[in-house]
DNA sequence: TACATTTGCTTAACAGTGTTAAATTATTTA
DNA sequence: TAAATAATTTAACACTGTTAAGCAAATGTA
C-alpha cells in the first residue's frame, strides 16, 4: 500500500504545476493578467482546487517570490566562487544580480516591485536574508576598519543595491536603450563604488 | 446667458474632484484599493458618470501621472534657480527629486512604478520630457568636452537617475531605515558622480 | 403655456476577478 | 456490496471595469 506516497507525490506535482502555470501566464501576458481561473485552466482543473494547495492568490505569489530568492542566491554563490579577491567577487556578484533580473524578469518584478509588500517578505524569508548576507559578507572583507561598523556596512550595501536596482528599473522601463551600454554603465558604477568603499 | 460657461466651470470642477478623490483614496488605502465606484462614492455620484470625464480608469491614472510630472518639473526648477554653479544646481535638483518622491509618494509610485507602462508615457508627455531636459541641460554645462557627446550625456543622466531612483525604491520598501541616513547616502553618492562627471 | 428635445444621472447588466460553501462524483475502506 | 472518505465541480457572493438602456429634470421651440 505505497499508494499513499504515490498520491502524495501527485499532489506535490500539481502544486508545482500551479506555480509553473502561474509563471507561464505571467511570462505571456504580465502580472496583471494572472488569475486563478486562468491557472486552473492551464492545469486542467477548476479554480477552487487551487485553494487546496495554496491559501490564496498571494500564497502563490509568495511561493514564487521565495523561489526567486533561492535562484538568486544560487547565482550569486556561483558567481562568487569563481573569484578570489573580494573586490572581484563583489563585482561578479552584482553582475550576476543584474543578469538574474533579466533572465528571470518576472520573478524580479515580483520580488522588488513597488506595489509588492517586500517589507514583510524580507523578514519572513530566510532566503531573502541569505542573498543580503552573501553580499554583505564580501563587502565586509573589503572594509579595512576593525571592527567593521555595521551601520556603515549597511549603507554601503544600500548604495550598491540602489545603483543596480535603479539601472535595472530603467532598463525595464526604457527598453529602447541597448543592454550593452547599460551593462557598461553598471560596471563603471560598480568599480567606482568598490574603489571608494573605505571613506 | 453666461450659464453655458457656469456649467462648463462646474464640469471642470467635478473633473478635478474625480482626480482629487482618486488621489485621496490612494493615499488612504494604496493604489490597489482604487476603484471607479469608490471614486464615485467620494464625489457623490454613481460610477458611470466618471466615463463622461475620462475614457476609462487608465485615463485617470494618466492624468495623475501628468500632474505628477508638472509638479516635479516645478520643484526641479525652483531648486535650480537657487544656485549659480551647475554642480550645485545638479545636487539641489536631485535632492528636490528625492523630496518630491516622498512628498508625493503616491504620484511617484504611479510615475515610476514597475507595473506601469512608463515607456509610452515618456513619449506621450511633454511634461515628462521637460523634467529630463532640465536636468540634462545642467549636466551638459558641467561637461567640459566640446561638443558634448550626447550618448555620454545620456549615460550620465541614467547613472544619476538610477542611483536616486534606486535609493528611493529602497526607502519605499524598507521603511525601517531612517530617512536622514539615506539622505546622507544620497548626498554622498551625488557628490561622487558629480565629481567624476568627466571621465 | 404645451410639447419636443436635449442633458444629467441612475439602474441594470455583462464579463471578469478572488473566494467560499454546497453538491456531486470518484475512490477507498469495511 | 455498502459505507465512508476523498477529489472535484457547480453555484454563489461580493467585488472589479465598463456599457447600454431608462428615467427625470432642465432646456429649447411653437
Amino acid at each position: 500500500m505505497g499508494s499513499k506516497e504515490r498520491i502524495q507525490r501527485l499532489k506535490e506535482d500539481t502544486r508545482l504545476n500551479i506555480l509553473d502555470a502561474a509563471l507561464e501566464i505571467v511570462k505571456e501576458d504580465g502580472w496583471q493578467s494572472l488569475s486563478m481561473r486562468k491557472i486552473a485552466d492551464k492545469i486542467e482543473y477548476t479554480a477552487p482546487i487551487i485553494y487546496e494547495y495554496f491559501a490564496n492568490k498571494e500564497g502563490i505569489l509568495l511561493e514564487l517570490t521565495r523561489k526567486g530568492y533561492i535562484i538568486l542566491f544560487q547565482e550569486l554563490k556561483a558567481a562568487k566562487i569563481q573569484h578570489e579577491l573580494p573586490q572581484d567577487q563583489l563585482e561578479a556578484m552584482w553582475m550576476a544580480y543584474w543578469d538574474f533580473a533579466f533572465k528571470y524578469k518576472e520573478l524580479y518584478q515580483l520580488m522588488y516591485g513597488v506595489d509588492m509588500s517586500c517589507c514583510e517578505v524580507m523578514k519572513a524569508f530566510p532566503e531573502a536574508e541569505a542573498t543580503t548576507n552573501i553580499i554583505c559578507d564580501t563587502i565586509k572583507e573589503l572594509m579595512t576598519a576593525d571592527p567593521v561598523d555595521d551601520d556603515l556596512l549597511c549603507r554601503k550595501y544600500f548604495t550598491f543595491w540602489s545603483v543596480v536596482h535603479g539601472l535595472i528599473s530603467i532598463n525595464f522601463v526604457r527598453k529602447g536603450t541597448d543592454n550593452m551600454t547599460n551593462q557598461h554603465i553598471l560596471r563603471d558604477a560598480l568599480k567606482g563604488i568598490i574603489k571608494y568603499v573605505n571613506d
